[in-house]
Order: structure tokens, then sequence, then C-alpha cells
DNA sequence: CTGAAAGCGCTAACAC
DNA sequence: GTGTTAGCGCTTTCAG
């Protein structure tokens, strides 16, 4: 014994499984990728070879000539700001919403035996990257969810014809497929609600108006509203974050003093508006009805729960996983985009 | 025109920039890698030809021949409860723990241009994919965080020789590399910190105590503790999650009433135990001082903030990626285990 | 210091 | 049906 560590047991190839069926590697390699015109005598010896030596495909053999990585990209991007301190992609995972897209790709994707690379994109340098990487054959395509409006990835995605899904819809009109939920309709949903439970002085707080899902939750709402005889309704802008639901809350309520009722753009903002209504004296629902949007994890953690608006975040990751796979099977796949229908959650703040 | 669709430029190969720059594929290859011993004007000739070409090495091809990816995987294992409704994935990463995670991983493996495959472990049967998976050479190594204790795989990863490192220490001795925090010298701050603060009748409420992780914050305080002068110190058990921290809470209270402090093994059951304090009238910090661990998102997200335990969960992650990469590198590298330092981070509530 | 040549393990024509 | 063979694009001895 005089060697270092033999103990590397260099992995079977097709070649040894062959060597042991009594076949030729084609025929392993056939049995392998489920081509039929192979004897089933002959697919059970193989079967048979493989189990006994252990064999695994080499991907990155595979890889070499079918021109296929068998992998797939999960972007998460940004319009880069970099606060050393706490790192974009720390902060954007502290948000719940990004696990449940993760967790829906990775349902679609794992049974079918590929798994995504992680990527962050918040900076130019870091988008460059990406692209890099899957030009060198890394990933066959990707999926993106993009937590700012104006990012800049997608168009970059389509001109380099990488095959890529977003998971809403890009802010500019850009050539790339999608999934998103109807925002409109999940807003009229929380406006009827408001109105179904008597409230007569309703306002709402929004996320940031340059992002498209802001617009719509906000015109819809204020549509929905209008339709039932309520034309104004005051709005302060958020952006999504807890502190600022907090800020947004304290101010509209020292506008109108006398409200109701309020929407608010997702749920983590309205776990920040919560504490601020207690604060102030209001009792939710009695004092204040309070409806949010995405049933996230922040909904069923705040105090009363949030009656919400539901999307189907899981499924619509794994359509977009699917959809990117459509993509990569086919180049010529025409530019699609799907939209998910959101649902009432009525829990105990409205 | 009347192919399909040839604007799929094959994208150029060595071979491309050899022709153009008038060498040899093996000098154009030498200049890629950084090996000396090439003519500095022919360098540059080569680096212009990459330049002109655009060309990017493909990764499978050079995975073929060096045996190694370039890629490792990042799991999320757990002792699989399969919720079919809310997957397990979905719960683990709505845990901003995880994003922090993820965030030094990629931070320190982004600038040596490698990405994370994310993968979940949650039952036998995807464990087996895991390990299946990295055998396929998909993967160099994995780094690991596991969400329970008794976690099989790590021992499934030492048995196929995959070089892998863990978060945390496992509950069964393994010999594989991990990186941990001082729990022991965190609960001690907490205690130095609570006894500072004048309290006197101090309870605590644990992780579940299968943990390692748990055991040694428990026992870590109540040793500080007892130094102290107080050697009886209540606990109630929690799991972690901020509906346990809730149930912990109310019982804790319930059983002693007079509790004027408490120390709380994560931040997440500390916001949830913080509205049952208000619920039963005790003021925070006035007459219930409490102090969590982690300094999470929900630390901050909490009201009042919590004065909390911070351990360097990023720098963690990136140190259990440069540990890895260390053992991808040398398969001889000897299991190791860094430990770091927490600290404590006071804020409103104690 | 540079080039020629031999594969890495696999798939996909193409023969038989 | 099955075997033969030619590479996929790259790194790496080995000559020169």
């Amino acid at each position: 014994m005089s060697e270092g560590r033999p103990p590397v047991p260099a992995s079977p190839t097709l070649e040894d499984v062959a060597r042991a069926a009594g076949v030729s590697r084609a025929t392993v390699s056939r049995v392998i990728n489920g081509i039929r015109n192979v004897d089933p005598m002959i697919q059970e010896t193989v079967r048979q070879a493989i189990a006994e030596t252990g064999y695994v495909p080499n991907r990155a053999a595979r890889s070499l000539v079918t021109r296929r990585t068998g992998a797939i990209a999960l972007i998460v991007s940004g319009a880069g700001e970099e606060s050393g301190e706490n790192p974009f992609h720390s902060q954007v995972f502290a948000d719940p919403f990004f696990g449940r897209v993760a967790s829906g790709v990775v349902g679609f994707l794992r049974p079918r035996g590929i798994h995504p690379i992680l990527m962050f994109a918040e900076t130019a340098e870091a988008r460059a990257q990406v692209i890099a990487y899957l030009r060198q054959g890394n990933a066959d395509g990707a999926v993106l969810v993009s937590t700012q409006a104006q990012d800049p990835l997608p168009r970059l995605l389509v001109d380099a014809s990488l095959p890529a899904v977003l998971f809403a819809r890009p802010a500019e009109p850009i050539p790339i497929s999608y999934v998103d939920v109807a925002h409109r309709t999940g807003a009229k949903l929380a406006a009827d609600h408001l109105v179904a439970r008597g409230r007569r002085r309703v306002g709402t707080i929004s996320g940031p108006l340059d992002v498209p899902a802001s617009q719509d939750r906000l015109s819809g709402f204020r549509d929905a509203m209008a339709a039932h005889g309520y034309p104004y309704i005051p709005c302060v802008e958020g952006n999504f974050t807890l502190n600022s639901g907090e800020a947004a809350m304290e101010r509209l309520l020292a506008e109108h003093p006398g409200l109701d009722g309020v929407f608010i753009a997702n749920d983590l903002m309205a776990q920040g508006a919560l504490p601020v209504l207690r604060h102030h004296g209001r009792r939710v629902p009695d004092d204040v009805a309070v409806v949010g949007f995405d049933d996230s994890s922040a909904a069923t953690a705040s105090r009363p729960p949030l009656t919400t608006i539901r999307h189907p975040v899981e499924d619509m990751a794994a359509e977009m996983a699917r959809l990117l796979l459509a993509h990569v099977d086919d180049l010529d796949q025409p530019v699609t985009s799907i939209i998910f229908e959101p649902s009432l959650v009525i829990r105990d703040s409205a």
C-alpha cells in the first residue's frame, strides 16, 4: 500500500456497463435514454449491468454532445442599490415571497431531475456575469423574478436570445414570456369585501408606483370602489417593506382620521400597519378593517391574522418553470403570458 | 431565405480563436487558464482574438477533461414531514435565516464565478436524488443547512465520500466539517444582560431540545444564570416558529406570573411572544425584559425591536463555502470545525 | 515557449 | 435491432 488514496473508484462509464452486459455502448445508451428498438431481453440485461456497476451517466459528457445542460437558472433580479452592510440578496430573501417562488420552481423541476442554479443580479456587473454564465452553457435558460421595475435584465436576456420567463409583466413591453396574477381582479375582490363589510371611508396603501403590479392593484381598487359609488379613495405610496407600511399607515391616519377600512397592497406592509392602528386606538377589524395582498406568511403572522388576496405563487412559479422548459425544447415557441386568478382569503382583519 | 432560423450563431470555439490569432488551440487554452510560459506578445494577440470572436469557454467540455464542474450544491435539508398543502421548502424559505445563509454563500462564491445549485432534501427519496445528482458530477460538493436534528443526509454524504460542509454541528458525531456559532457564549451574553438590567425572576423559551443548538443555548443560559446566583430557571420548549413562541410564552406566563425577564432561543419565537406579553398587560421592557437570539429580520420587525444575540450568519455561510472549496481542491483536507463568536445587540426589548 | 495529438464519456448518424 | 464510428470543445502530456 504505497499510494496515497487509491479508494477513489473512478466511477463506471458506459463502456464498463457495455462490457458487463456484453453489448455495445450504443445499446446501453439507448436503453438509458429510453429509445425503443431494443430487444426487451437485452434491455433487461443492460439494466442489470447498470445496477451491478452502479453506473451513473456523466452529465458533462452528455451535455457536450447534446448541447443541453439540463440545468436552469433561477435569477433574483433587482435594480441594484448596494448597501454594503446589508447586501441586496440578504434583504430579498427575507421576503417570504421568494421562498414561495423557489418552492414552486423546485416543485416542478425536481421530478424532472433538474435543479435551479441560484443567481442574484442586482448590479450591472452581476447582470453581465449572469449573461456570460448562461452563454457558457451552464444553464439552458432562466426564470427571473424581479424586485424592481425597470430591471434591465429581461432585455439583455432577449438580446442574447437566451430562453427566459419572467414572474411578472415587465414594465416596458419586451417580447418575453411571463406569468402573472390578475392584480386588478384581486383589488376588486378587496374592494367588494370592504364594501360588503359596510365600510364607507376607505383608503389604500399602494406599492411603489413604478411597478406595474402596484399600478394595477391601485387602479383596480379605485375602479371597483368607484363602481360602488366611492369615487375618491385616498392613497399613500409605500414600497412593499414592513417599515414603509408603518410610515404610510401613520400618514394615512393623520390625513384621514375617520378611516374605517384600508386596502394595503401587500401583507408585509399590512403587518407594519396593524400595530400603528392599534397604537392610535383603532381596533381591527371593528374600527378599521384591513385587507392585505399576497397571502404570505406575514398574513398569518400578523395579529389579527390578515384577510388578504391570495395568488397561487407556487403554482405560478411552477408554470413559469414549465414555460421555460417549453421554450428550451423549442426555441421557436411563441412568446406567451399566463395570467392566474387571485382569490379572497377571509381571516380576522376584515 | 428558406431556412427556419439560421441565426443561431454557433458560439465560437477555441479553434476559432486559435485560427483568428494564428496560433494553436493549446496556446489559447494556456492564456485562458493563466498559465505562464506564453510570450507576452502572443498573449496579447490571443486576448484580442478572444475579444473579437466573443469567445466564452464551454463548461461541459472543460468539465469533461478536468473532472470538475465548478458548481456546488446548496442543500436545505430537513427530516421530512411532507404536508402536501404547504410544502417543506415553502415553509423553510419563509424563515429569513435561510435567505441570509444563501446570501453569504453567494457572496463568497460569486466573485469566484461559481453559483450554487439549490436543492431541498426533506424525504428519503429527495436525499437519494441529491446523492445521485452529486455522483453524476453535477456539482463538486455541497454546503448543507439542516432544519432538524437527526438529519440523515450528512451521513450519506460522508459515506459517498462527497465533499460537504454543514452549517451547524450535527447531532450525531460524524467526520464532517462544519461552521457554527458559540451558542453557550451567546446565551451567557443574554444572561449577563438580563441580570445587569436588574432582572431577578427570569425564564426562558428554548428551541426543540433534540437539536444541539437549542441544548447549548439552554444549558449555556442556565449555567450563566446559576453563576449569577439564580440556580432555577424555568423553561418551556418551543420549536423555533412564531406560533410556538406564542404558545410557550402563554404557558410560561401562566406558570410564572411574576416573571420580569425572558430569554427566547430565537427571534421568531420572540416575535410571537411579544404580543402575548402585551395582551397580558406586561409592558416590554419595563415589566418584562425580552432577549431574543439570531438578530434576524424578525428582531427589527418586532415592536419593540428586540435586544438579541447576533451571530454573523452571512460570514459563517461564506466560511462554509470557503471550507467546501478547500475540501474540493484537496480531498485530503482534514475535517475542520470553525466556531464564530456571537455578540449582544441592544435594542428596546431589554 | 509552442504545436500536435490523445483522449475525457457520451450521443447520433450510419452501416450491417 | 445492434454495432461502429465520428466527433462535441476542451486540457494536457509530450515533442520539438
